[in-house]
DNA sequence: CTGGACAAGCTTTTT
DNA sequence: GCTTGTCCAG
């Protein structure tokens, strides 16, 4: 992170670290040392005041950050950094809650964490017993509702959700219904039942209370309301919260964040003090003042004037390049580059994008030339089908009413248990109102189904009884031998070897997590596994690039950084400019420039595979918004000249349907290289109409996309 | 009940 | 392009 090792702490730093107490607002631009103040702080407390380690909470939103920020503290404060409450929103709250979530009515403590898939599965379970059609309301629509209720701590009973659908109130109804029932919280659950907690259980929120003596919060600014609720609720005694954020990175609005905690922290907090930190010791003048210029067309900020005392550094180099392949190639080439005569080595540089699509023609570039690289955030490995697979096994285990896992195992591998017989199943577990396992228990007790499927069920019981008895007496690792061993597991995967390879991966990791700690559970490792989500951390110091989304880059720095996808409906998202969103898509581009320390690469592409098919794009608007003067460009038919000598062959390029239908509106086409009086010289986008009438939009460097009468054109 | 063949929907972003 | 769901023959 942003440091200025060398230095001390300049004055609004020390300001920060040494606060006397009570409410404090940390202001700080990217790359003024934020999480270095934190880590200080909190080895101020520890050293200077004595604070013990246990009555310190920190806070952040991933685990990247989390992770960075207990390393960073261990090395300030090496022994005391285990026993402070470090770790993201979710993790604490977890935490919490398995000491004290029995303490409310229908919850006890060894409840499994439901991830997204699934949630919809148990959606759309819901939705078939309340006969509402997918047609009619789309399962995912119904989770986001239901998410952004519970981010806004309001139960299916809440009458602030009377404007919501009847349809997905009755959904939500059941929804938690059935998590109680099968003895789960989602994600949202973490928070919200936190927040519920505390509001039933005063004498628990007094404990904890009395325990944080010191609060201090990364990237404030990304609060959403329980977050926020925990946090006032916590602090309310000693009164001693830090946090630090900017609004100008709040890039968490879809999920509730609402950056006015940090706008009126002020009035939430009467006595609160600011601290503006606008000096920034990461990154060259140059890279800076593309990003103050960016940041400038957002109307919705606080004012603050980042500057740095580092040196200007190279310009900013924008590649336009032919389509998405073209694009990767060009960012690999540029990495051998910079690793072999800039000086960089791989773990130096790192490559950003909007979706996580967007990784994969990267990746097979990237190993196409042997260049070693990681992915960082990418939830991927724990959506395999077998990592699913296990994990559900292993679930049921732990708790046999999770019903949504029982019901993915059941007949994995194939043991002849299919629809009818879960249906039939599915009928007793409700006419006795009993759980999914519990009906299979009834089944067989009362001879419930026909005899040739009994001793299959019968099978399926036997082995789940086994598996729980053998989880009693054995630890993690030969639990998960000895369900692979029970099932065959692996002999369905007979030709599959990188399936194999990740069930030896999940063996890998629950070593790990038992080396780790002394008295791992099986609970505790389905509770890690289920808020982790990056897999290829564990290879920290190798010499790698680094490939992350926009999002998980917050809070990072890397001496050389690529942004690609700088197209319009990519960056800014398409979902996001149709609803006037793009003020966070720019702010998502702002973290991403930020992190830059010395080289800052973009790159777009003319066309790009979306959904498998090809689709023509334009360089995204912030392009344009970025100082041209700082900017170095370059475009794959600019390279091409360079490098035929000027003659540009047409037959060199795909032509394809859409772009025919471009082409032939006469004199200009499409990506012809024109010429205008003050813009200097542009790349045609497209064509409407012909002859010196026709409209024609330019693409002109330092300038963007310009709509132009034809004859205006040089 | 199984497995293969085919269709449909899908992509923001994270915990 | 990939993953999930659906349909039908065996």
């Amino acid at each position: 992170m942003a440091s200025n090792p060398k230095n001390d702490l300049n004055d609004s730093q020390q300001e920060a670290v040494k606060h006397p107490g009570g409410p404090l607002l940390v202001l700080a631009g990217a790359g003024s040392g934020k999480t270095r103040i934190i880590t200080e702080r909190i080895s101020y407390l520890i050293k200077e005041h004595h604070v013990s380690p246990s009555n310190i909470l920190a806070v952040t939103f991933t685990n990247k950050a989390a992770n960075e920020m207990k390393k960073r503290v261990s090395r300030l404060a090496q022994n005391e950094a285990k026993n402070i409450w470090i770790g993201t929103f979710h993790s604490t709250c977890l935490r919490i809650l398995k000491r004290e979530i029995n303490k409310l009515d229908g919850y006890s403590r060894d409840f499994i964490i439901y991830d997204d898939a699934d949630q919809i599965k148990l959606i759309k379970d819901c939705m078939g017993r309340l006969n509402i059609g997918e047609r009619l309301l789309s399962p995912k629509h119904v989770r986001s509702q239901i998410d952004r209720a519970k981010n806004n701590g309001l139960g299916p009973d809440s009458s602030e959700l009377n404007h919501l659908d009847k349809n997905v109130l009755r959904i939500y109804s059941l929804y938690e219904q059935e998590l109680r029932k099968s003895n789960a919280l989602d994600f949202g659950d973490l928070l919200h039942v936190t927040v519920k907690l505390f509001e039933k259980k005063p004498e628990v929120l007094q404990n904890y209370q009395n325990q944080f003596q010191h609060i201090l919060v990364d990237e404030y600014q990304d609060t959403n309301y329980v977050q926020y609720k925990i946090v006032e609720f916590l602090s309310r005694k000693h009164r001693n919260i830090f946090v630090v954020g900017d609004d100008n990175q709040s890039i968490y609005g879809w999920r509730g964040a609402d950056i006015k905690n940090i706008l009126n922290f002020e009035k939430d907090y009467s006595d609160a003090q600011i601290i503006k930190l606008e000096r920034n010791y990461r990154s060259t003048k140059t890279i800076l003042k593309a990003a103050n210029k960016l940041i400038l067309q957002n109307k919705n900020r606080h004012d603050k004037n980042l500057w740095t005392k580092n040196a200007t550094g190279d310009q900013i180099n924008y590649y336009e390049a032919r389509d998405d392949k073209d694009e990767a190639k060009h960012v690999c080439s540029q990495i051998g580059i910079e690793t072999k005569n800039g000086g960089y080595s791989n773990k130096d540089i790192a490559i950003f994008f909007r979706t996580n699509t967007q990784s994969r023609l990267i990746e097979e570039e990237l190993l196409h030339k042997g260049i070693p690289y990681k992915i960082v955030g990418g939830t991927e490995f724990y959506k395999r089908t077998e990592i699913k697979d296990i994990l559900a096994f292993l679930k049921v285990i732990a708790n046999p009413c999770d019903e949504i896992s029982l019901k993915r195992i059941l007949n994995v591998p194939p043991r002849g248990i299919g629809k009818v017989t879960v249906n039939k199943l599915d009928e007793i577990a409700r006419e006795k109102e009993i759980s999914f396992f519990e009906a299979i228990k009834l089944a067989l007790e009362k001879k419930l189904l026909s005899n040739s499927v009994l001793i299959k069920v019968e099978r399926l019981y036997n082995l789940l009884t086994q598996l729980i008895e053998f989880s009693e007496k054995d630890d993690i690792v030969s639990l998960i031998n000895h369900v692979l061993h029970k099932t065959k597991y692996l002999d369905m995967l007979e030709n599959e070897e990188e399936r194999r390879e990740n069930i030896g991966e999940i063996l890998n990791l629950a070593a790990e997590f038992g080396k780790e700690r002394d008295h791992a559970t099986l609970n505790d490792f389905l509770d890690s596994v289920s808020l982790a989500s990056d897999l290829d951390n564990l290879r920290e110091n190798s010499d790698q690039v680094t490939l992350m989304t926009l999002h998980s880059a917050k809070g990072l720095e890397f001496p050389v950084v690529f942004i690609v996808g700088m197209e319009e409906n990519l960056l800014p998202h398409f979902n996001s400019t149709m609803n006037g969103q793009v003020e966070e898509e720019r702010r998502l581009f702002y973290v991403g420039i930020t992190r830059a320390k010395e080289k800052l690469y973009l790159a777009s592409a003319t066309k790009r595979m979306i959904f498998g098919k090809q689709q023509w794009s334009i360089p995204s608007r912030f392009i344009s918004e970025l100082p041209k003067e700082l900017i170095k460009w370059e475009n794959f038919e600019y390279s091409l000249i360079k490098e035929t000598g000027g003659s540009k062959k047409s037959s060199t390029k795909p032509i394809s349907k859409t772009r025919q239908t471009y082409e032939n509106s006469g004199r200009y086409k499409v990506g012809q290289k024109v010429a205008h009086s003050s813009f200097g010289e542009g790349l045609i986008k497209k064509v409407e109409g012909s002859g010196d009438k026709a409209k024609v939009t330019v693409f002109f460097p330092g300038y963007g996309l310009k709509k132009i009468i034809a004859s205006y054109l040089e």
